[in-house]
DNA sequence: AGAGTTATAGAATAAATATTCTATAAATAA
DNA sequence: TTATTTATAGAATATTTATTCTATAACTCT
């Protein structure tokens, strides 16, 4: 009926989530969603509205496709294991760039929009996730103590390594930090 | 000799570093610092150049007035109770905006900066002094175990902290962290 | 008092950047 | 084929926001 689109919709949202990883936010203009999704300036617009919707539709997909993973990763590997796996993609972590959930969160008022709500359920899941696996591990006599407290304290240090691999980009900081966590649950 | 300022040097500073933190650096408009600062436009480009050398300035009051107090309750206080001191200033923590250093990362570039040394060298002076502290706690035979790894630990928690503040606002979820921190160091 | 110096006020300008507009192209269904 | 629909290209426009300019004000030293 009409003309067939030129474009993938995958590669431009990844190519959108990767500048805002990137750069953040406000340091992305239009021009440079336009050079690097190859997308066509007005396609842009008729496809997300704004710029606003290009973020929240990357938002989205980073979700979809890397943060909801770390889900999967504990959910099908029950008790310690779980936390294993999941802590070990870590390692692999080597561009020090951080979170793109918790980078966003300079973005003005950010934590008020609606957008907010996708990485906020993120972090609430993946924690409440973290949690069941240690009940898990419980059950499974590979640890003892309070896993509500257990879980924050993970959740804690996840964040924190996102953070400090940006200062300091040094690859045994993280193994050591997740191998203590491992050595935590016992 | 000239006409006498009518600003305050240490309030502006500080009235922009507030800005700063709020809203994240490319958020802050001059208009913004203009009108919050109460300092003259004109006055603001002869006193710092451009926007950039305020925001220099900014981190360098926030260096010399906030983050180095930190320091100085380690100092102050050997061993484990510095590190008691110095957790619980989180405690009084109750705006969830997080680490002024640590949110300016969104600044683009930020890391490739000369500013980027402030926060930088120090998280490094920080990290050293928990693990000097640690060192005493292990004379005083208050503490057994790698204080190289226990500091890392240490200080990858307070950045988590910083994070999961701005994402789950609960006074209780600080205080459990930083009660396991100080179990752990035992 | 007057010259010199720096501060202030706010308008003017400049630069960057989001958004829209004017064509034109490529497909399909009738 | 032709009408219709949506995509593309890139120029044009809007807006926002950093920076500079033109006066004018307030002080001190001689």
């Amino acid at each position: 009926m009409a003309r067939p689109v030129e474009y993938d919709l995958e590669n431009v949202l990844n190519n959108a989530m990767e500048l805002f990883w990137q750069k953040g936010y406000e340091n992305v203009s239009m021009a440079d969603l336009v050079s690097h999704t190859g997308l066509n300036r007005r396609t842009m617009y008729s496809l997300f509205g704004d710029k606003e919707g290009i973020f929240k539709d990357a938002l989205d997909n980073y979700y979809a496709k890397r943060a909801s993973l770390n889900l999967e990763r504990l959910r099908s590997n029950p008790g310690k294991k779980g936390i294993k796996v999941f802590l070990e993609r870590f390692k692999f972590i080597n561009t020090f760039r951080g979170c793109l959930f918790t980078n966003c969160m300079g973005k003005s008022e950010f934590m008020k929009e609606d957008a907010f709500e996708i990485p906020k359920s993120f972090f609430i899941q993946l924690q409440e996730q973290i949690e069941k696996n240690l009940d898990e591990a419980f059950e499974m006599k590979e640890f003892s103590g309070d896993s509500k407290s257990m879980a924050l304290t993970i959740i804690t240090l996840v964040h924190g390594l996102n953070v400090h691999g940006k200062y300091n980009h040094s690859k045994e900081d993280g193994e050591i930090i997740i191998k203590n966590i491992l050595n935590m649950i016992k």
